[in-house]
DNA sequence: ATTATTTAATTCGATATCGAACTAATGAGG
DNA sequence: CCTCATTAGTTCGATATCGAATTAAATAAT
């Protein structure tokens, strides 16, 4: 099994791994790498997407989504409110809490990153990053040709 | 936040969530990926590894490792025997079923590597893979400096 | 030898993921 | 209008992940 794509997937799989991890590490209790990342989100895009929004622009299933707003409002760092043009969906906000616990994750993980920066030159990222985005396109591209084939 | 490593390792996280469905979508009901990594790794290696040594192959908890070996058991794809020389141990084997079966989800697997090989020229992942292991060995090194240090 | 430490594996509880089935609301066609 | 299809979101059950606590066996230390 030397297959070269089959190797670049492993070593993807396992980055993702490792990265996660070492990121919850430094999340507060309870705050997990998917709730950290939807507060990034609406922190940078900012309040009123819709789960559905969200779940697309990180590729994952709805349900999922679903369970990971449920944690981030349960612990009351997002709200959630009903759109009032269109009974079936709801806009997702920042609540004051959640966008000062992000800012002061944010505080906590920088000196990881640091590290990986001091290991690995910035343009070293720089060069396979683009790369990357293509083949992530292009694997999403498929997956949604496959969808509605079915 | 266009923090370049943050951008790279948000990319190699959608990558490897994309690439795990791709995977799940071909391999028969009830295997996961993670098992199939596992039947893999026994073909490859050959039989009589030990879980915990397992587990570190694929950077997981061992917990984790007990849990996916438990359902290749279950499902009769690998047998466990104790290791008569240390009771606290065990070695994993591959059954002639869980052979049978990796053999043929290899086979439902290949066109979609066939797709992405189109897609992207052989070159293209060989030359960033190796950068990938790079950062995957430092993640690695990086995260066991940080358990030792508790 | 007896005690203490380390190691291998499991168990437990929380969270994540998915797909499939479901509800509720909107929109389209007749 | 009324029916049918589509859309947004939730629920459910299976599997995954982790870390912490537990058990049992091997090894080290006194």
């Amino acid at each position: 099994m030397k297959n070269p794509y089959f190797s670049f997937l492993t070593e993807i799989g396992i980055i993702a791994q490792l990265s996660r991890t070492m990121l919850e590490k430094r999340l507060p209790d309870g705050v997990s790498a998917p709730m950290f990342g939807v507060l990034n989100h609406l922190a940078r895009l900012g309040g009123g997407q819709t789960p559905l929004q969200i779940a697309r622009a990180f590729q994952v299933a709805k349900s999922s989504m679903t369970n990971t707003l449920a944690g981030l409002e349960r612990r009351g760092l997002i709200e959630m409110r009903p759109n009032p043009k269109d009974g079936r969906s709801k806009g997702v906000w920042l609540t004051d809490k959640g966008a000062t616990l992000r800012e002061a994750a944010i505080q906590q993980v920088a000196p990881d990153l640091k590290g990986l920066a001091e290991a690995f030159p910035a343009g070293y990222v720089d060069e396979i990053t683009p790369r990357l985005s293509e083949i992530r396109a292009w694997l999403d591209a498929a997956r949604d040709a496959d969808n509605s084939a079915e």
